[in-house]
RNA sequence: GCCGGUGUAGCUCAGCUGGCAGAGCGAAUCCUUCGUAAGGAUUAGGCCGAGGGUUCAAAUCCCUCCACCGGCUCCA
């Protein structure tokens, strides 16, 4: 038998006997890993420690210290949770049950669950994650298999038998006791590992993702290896909870949505609208610096417009159209068409180029009333919305430009990016040679900025390339962020040219991008990162001057006034308060600042503060105080920080 | 849009197999003028999401809508 050599991850080579498994070749380095080996993976799929490895494939082995180990063993869970439900519901079919990032979930299908019957189900599990049965792979032909899920019957099984599994001849079972699965695997070796479960959700899905198949009941749960681990995630879960933007946004008057105002269609509160302005004045100071001119356009076309645009055609399901005097208008979805519309009232040289413009624009579309959540997805709702217009050899440059903003966002609040290049999908339109030029450009600017990037083939826009960032907040959840998009298309629609130094007639590219993405989904994201702990330039109430009795009034109101003159957002607590529950409050909504001033302080001419974060100070002069907050606020710092 | 769940006071929630609509917080008024995370008393607040039905009687049972929540699919 000849041998064959796998790439091990240390980048070194290891030679092993051809046939050899993962398990095998965990031997081969060393038997305390052989025996330790719980899965593997090749060419970076995670793959039951039996799989067989070819010449040349770039392997990793999994043991219970690896980070894949926790993936394993949510799988198994999965297993037990199906193990536990035939036990509870014999009826029940089963689909797929794989792992996902927070957990696993089974789509079965056969019985009606609510959640109550989770907790039965939850006993069933215990008992047999205490029995700690053995979980064996066992392989069958592919006869077996289909004559298996034939007399069951189960068309789900078959299906998978049929598609994903279709080259095998060998399929692999996964047996624990009397319960089997057809599943790929990889698996821990005994129930027993699973150290703690919890089953969280039941929802429904769509077989295969695609709502026009049936619709499968899917229970969701989460394993760990060890109760304190699941502490962790439950304590995590609660926190989430604590920050959900729908809570905090009521119960601090940032925005409310209205039953009789209508789904999707956010009302924005006095602090909400401070949040917003404050957002909007950051990006227009970093749209002007970059050379965009400021333009508007109204909420409201003609929908001749959304026909040239193309909008009509492909959208028109999502717009909301109104009928006037006959004649049919439609509310803007997009930004881009009026934007284009602008540019095209005049001719412009290639020296002009790029031409920039933007808005905040409000744009309506009519999402699945499903889909309604929050300020996450809405009817109606404000794009940062820049388009701008250049030279095909100015894309590198201008993306350079868009990059450096958004990165500016990034950093000035903290989140961490996950950026995307999105290539060219089947469906596109413009010239082999355009989306080569387009897609090289983005790549060299991605490279050329030190960005990690992935790449997601085929998943841009027909109209053109587009690069994607998500935000990472500070509980790790990932949100969708700004995007940077090439069009070729707008450009041919619209039929936008300049006069290049040859003296013809060219077209210029038409590229799309926003800072936030929209201010809805950015405040929500704003909200639940800082906990609505907002850094002072965006707190919608700075500060709030506490006095101990009425007697101190007066000097509050002076202080007032003079905080007022410097443009900062103050408020005094007037109300007969002790001076605890006046904290108490002032925590509660967050105030980045407390002011509090008794006779001590009036007489004195000073103020005490304290800030959210529970530091405190007496005796500060007032002058020293407000020149700290005016560079804090410049600065966009965090803080509050005067007392760190 | 699809599946499941939930709608009771401004908020958080009790209210069982039908029989007089409740609590805490908040609000208002009064007392208290207070030194670092909730001072006290009193009062007001509800077409029980909307419409229909069953019943002597419906917050409670049934039907249809609407909204919200958790997912699926889609998206900023």
């Amino acid at each position: 038998m000849s041998d064959i050599a796998v790439v091990l991850p240390d980048g070194s080579n290891l030679t092993v006997p051809e046939g050899s498994t993962l398990e095998d070749v965990a031997y081969e380095i060393g038997p305390g890993l052989g025996r330790d080996t719980v899965a593997g993976k090749i060419e970076g799929e995670l793959v039951d420690k039996a799989a067989a490895v070819s010449d040349g494939d770039r392997i990793e082995i999994v043991t219970d210290q690896s980070d894949e180990y926790l993936d394993v063993l949510r799988h198994s869970a999965a297993h037990v949770f199906a193990q536990a439900l035939l036990r509870t519901h014999p009826d029940a079919q089963l689909t797929i049950g794989p792992w996902t990032d927070e957990g696993f979930y089974y789509d079965i299908t056969g019985v009606e669950l609510d959640e109550s019957d989770l907790s039965a189900i939850e006993t069933e599990m215990e008992s047999i994650v205490e029995e700690d049965y053995e979980i064996e792979r066992v392989i069958r032909s592919r006869e077996e298999a289909i004559e298996k899920y034939e007399s069951e019957p189960n068309p789900y099984k078959l299906d998978i038998l049929e598609t994903e599994a279709a080259d095998e001849e060998e399929i692999s079972f996964y047996v624990q006791a009397e319960f089997e699965d057809l599943c790929k695997g990889p698996h821990v070796a005994s129930t027993g590992k699973i150290g703690a479960f919890e089953l969280t959700n039941i929802s429904a899905a769509f077989w295969r993702g695609d709502e026009e198949n049936d619709t499968l009941t899917r229970v969701y749960g989460t394993a760990f290896e060890s109760e304190s681990d699941l502490e962790t995630f439950r304590a995590q879960r609660e926190e989430a909870k604590e920050r959900d933007h729908r809570k905090l946004g009521s119960e601090l008057g940032i925005f409310s949505i209205n039953e009789t105002t209508g789904p999707g269609l956010p009302l924005y509160h006095p602090h909400g609208k401070r949040i917003l302005n404050e957002l909007s004045d950051f990006a227009e100071e970093l749209n002007l610096e970059a050379g965009y001119e400021p333009v508007e356009t109204p909420h409201l076309f003609r929908t001749e417009l959304w026909k040239k645009s193309g909008h009509y055609d492909n959208y028109v399901d999502d717009m909301f159209l109104l009928d006037v005097n006959d004649e049919e208008y439609g509310l803007k979805p997009m930004n881009c068409p009026g934007h284009a519309t602008i540019f095209n009232q005049q001719s412009w040289s290639y020296r002009d180029l790029p031409v920039r413009y933007y808005e905040d624009g409000k744009v309506y579309r009519k999402e699945q009333r499903g889909e309604l959540s929050g300020l996450s997805r809405v009817w109606a709702f404000t794009i940062d919305d820049g388009h701008l217009f250049c030279r095909p050899d100015q894309i590198e440059q201008e993306i350079n430009l868009i990059i450096d903003n958004i990165m500016t966002v990034f950093e000035t609040f903290e989140l961490d990016a996950e950026v995307a290049l999105a290539t060219r999908p089947e469906k596109s339109v413009g010239s082999d040679e355009i989306w080569e030029q387009a897609e090289s450009q983005l790549e060299a600017v991605l490279e050329s900025g030190n960005i990690d990037y992935d790449l997601e083939p085929g998943d841009g826009a027909f109209y053109g390339p587009k690069i994607d960032f998500a935000f990472t907040d500070a509980l790790g959840r990932k949100w969708d962020g700004p995007t940077v998009q090439l069009d070729f298309n707008m450009p041919d629609r619209f039929e936008l040219t300049y006069t290049g130094e040859d003296n013809e007639e060219h077209q210029p590219v038409m590229i799309h991008r926003a800072l936030y993405g929209s201010y809805e989904r950015f405040l929500m994201v704003l909200i639940e990162h800082f906990n609505a702990k907002f850094p002072l330039w965006l707190a919608p109430e700075q500060i709030r001057i506490l006095p101990i009795s009425d007697d101190e009034l007066g000097y509050a109101y002076r202080l007032k006034n003079e905080l007022t003159e410097k443009e900062f957002r103050v408020d005094i607590e007037d109300r007969s308060w002790t001076l605890g529950r006046k904290i108490r409050e002032a925590q509660d909504d967050r105030v980045p600042y407390m002011l509090i001033v008794g006779s001590n302080e009036a007489e004195a001419g000073t103020i005490s503060v304290r800030d959210r974060k529970e530091q405190e100070q007496q005796d500060v002069e007032v002058e020293t105080f407000v020149q700290h907050i005016l560079s804090e606020r410049t600065e966009k710092r965090l803080g509050p920080d005067f007392l760190d």
